[in-house]
RNA sequence: UGGGGUGUAGCCAAGUGGUAAGGCAGCGGGUUUUGGUCCCGCCAUGCGGGGGUUCGAGUCCUCCCACCCCAGCCA
């Protein structure tokens, strides 16, 4: 971890280690990530993540990383794996602690044989519509099962022979005897293991009972010596039943904590969601760019050390909140203006022809690579008569307040000459096609002694030495800051923004991006950050990803110019 | 009179009785061979609302309001 790690002033989780530390409560420091493997990553595990690591390593304690595998039904291997590696490219180490739910079935077991027969467990052979309706209402209190009171000796047998498998799926469960009064619904003889007929990625078919989570969890915590079992606000419910199997057990006891997750403005973060997202279509898959998954951010050319940063710049609480994207579109610029390589690439060209370069002449020139860093170096550009620069950067009529290039307009060639625009040429259709300029021999590398002022700078490419790029340009996935805001029979994909991504298949780069591996992330000087495609780009056909665009002052100022 | 939570600026968020940190966004200015970066300045007499305690309240008491979560054999 960098040092530049320095959290955030404090938060209330830290307020509560200190105290259960001064107490005596602890006195050491022990967190998990205890993700189940039914999906992908996405940035709001990543605040988790960051946190559960984040205060082992500033407690100098440590961190698990354990898969709640107790659900066969949704869960694959596919997904540990998936999960594995998003957690280390994150860059976070759980050394030789990574665990597994299912490693501690047999020993659950145990736990719950116990209960039974201290009485306070029972199975029940209620249908689940039973169980539902006896469970009565938020305000109305339940009803007890009729099985509620079998004997220990019953229970005993009952409990086994769900085990070996002689009873159907929903035939029977075993449930907590606690109150079925209780405000807490969660309270009301909650379920702790169902039979499921489903081979686990893991055990196989060695189980066809499976523990619940709230039966499952605090015993997971507590197996692992957990001391801050960090969870997020919706199981504040669930902490008095973490809390009674515990003490019922009587075994070592960890702290539950609550704290709100990550929304973010512009997105979705639900795994039903994002898996609709990719099953019905509308991205490539769970590594789309579009998509916050660690996978498709990875893609997209984010690093890790801004995801680290905007982790820790969002601050933890309990309050339920929205967190503006353009905070860690700012943690991702922050870190790559620092050590992203500066590269010219034209993304809609437009011919230039320099009417008194020598036709046959060429120049190398000199070019820094980050302007951050000179430590950086540089690398040589070629140059010639006919060059490509950015449409965008050329107007028949100037707005005022242009400084890019115009009939009659110099402009600075980045690392070059100064240019000035002598005519537009036009095809048949009225379109331009070709700038004609001239340019100031004496402005070589893209100044002059007479200190003229030229504001104007473009980034530009040599015709001949251009190398033709794939890019893909990606926006916001969908329109409205709060996706969910939709018209009556809508849902969130009617908010797709049908621009988040455009391909352009004619842009031209400049020479040295022929070297590009894929993950190589760039600064396209004026435009943004762009990164080569994980899983597409090659030499052979190169395709960079827009990871964010540079701040683009010129647009407010065009649209202050307008009203 | 079901239970559990949360309300500090446009968005996050510190603050633990002594007179409202910080970041993002925004606005204004400077530097600049990226309209990028960087630098400087501005941006809550106010902490959901009303009462109260106190020399002093975002912090304590009290009443009220708003919003979020819970009725899976999901996690």
């Amino acid at each position: 971890m960098s040092e530049k790690e320095n959290k955030t002033s404090g938060n209330f989780i830290k307020a509560i280690i200190d105290e259960d530390l001064k107490s005596g409560k602890f006195d050491r420091v022990h967190t998990r990530f205890p993700p189940e493997p039914n999906g992908y990553l996405h940035i709001g595990h990543a605040k988790s993540i960051c946190l559960n690591f984040g205060l082992a390593e500033e407690y100098n304690g440590k961190c698990n990383l354990r898969f709640d595998d107790t659900n066969p039904l949704k869960e694959a291997q596919e997904y540990i794996d998936a999960i594995i590696e998003d957690v280390r490219w994150l860059g976070f180490d759980w050394e030789d602690r990574l665990f597994f739910a299912s490693d501690y079935f047999e020993k659950m077991y145990e736990y719950a044989v116990r209960l039974i027969k201290t009485g306070k467990a029972y199975v029940d052979d209620l249908s689940a519509e039973q169980i539902k309706e006896y469970r009565g209402t938020l305000t109305k209190p339940g009803t007890e099962s009729p099985f509620r009171n079998r004997s220990v000796e019953e229970n005993l047998d009952l409990f086994e022979r769900m085990r070996k498998g002689e009873f159907a799926d929903g035939e029977k469960v075993l449930r907590a005897k606690i109150d079925m009064k209780s405000g807490n619904l969660n309270m009301r003889d909650p379920v702790m293991y169902r039979i499921i007929h489903a081979s686990h990625p893991r055990t196989g078919d060695k189980w066809c009972i499976y523990p619940m989570y709230d039966w499952a969890h605090g015993l997971e915590d507590s197996i692992e010596g957990i001391t801050h079992s960090i969870c997020t606000l919706e199981f504040e419910d669930h902490r008095p039943l973490y809390d009674w199997f515990l003490d019922q057990l009587g075994i070592f006891h960890p702290r539950q904590i609550e704290f709100a997750r990550l929304n973010l403005n512009y997105t979705v973060l639900s795994k039903r969601k994002l898996l609709k997202l990719v099953e019905e279509g509308h991205v490539s898959g769970w590594d789309d760019p579009r998509m916050p998954t660690i996978a498709g951010l990875r893609r997209r050319g984010y690093t890790p050390e801004a995801i680290r940063d905007f982790s820790d710049r969002i601050g933890v609480a309990k309050s339920n909140s929205v967190v503006d994207i353009a905070l860690l579109d700012h943690c991702l610029r922050e870190d790559l203006n620092k050590r992203a390589l500066r590269r010219m690439v034209v993304l809609r060209p437009l011919k230039v022809v320099i009417e008194n370069y020598p036709e046959d002449r060429e120049e190398e020139l000199e070019a820094e690579n980050n302007p951050e860093d000179p430590s950086m170096g540089s690398r040589k550009l070629p140059f010639s008569k006919v060059i490509y620069v950015e449409r965008d950067d050329f107007r028949e009529e100037a707005p005022r307040k242009w400084f890019r290039l115009a009939p009659g307009k110099e402009v600075r060639l980045k690392h070059a000459y100064y240019i000035t625009c002598r005519e537009a040429v036009k095809n048949e259709q009225g379109e331009i096609v070709e700038l004609r300029c001239t340019y100031d021999p004496a402005s070589k590398g893209g100044w002059t002694k007479d200190g003229r002022k030229v504001k104007g700078t473009l980034h530009w490419v040599s015709a001949a030495h251009a190398v033709p790029v794939e890019v893909r340009l990606y926006d916001h996935l969908f329109l409205k800051e709060n996706p969910e805001e939709v018209e009556e029979g809508q849902d969130f994909t009617a908010n797709i923004n049908p621009d988040s991504l455009i391909v352009l298949n004619n842009a031209l780069a400049e020479p040295d991006l022929k070297n590009a591996k894929p993950g190589d992330r760039f600064q396209f000087l004026r435009q943004g950050y762009f990164c080569a495609d994980l899983k597409d780009h090659s030499s052979e056909h190169p395709v960079f990803n827009r990871t964010v665009t540079l701040r683009d002052s010129w647009a407010k100022i065009e649209k202050k110019l307008q009203s």
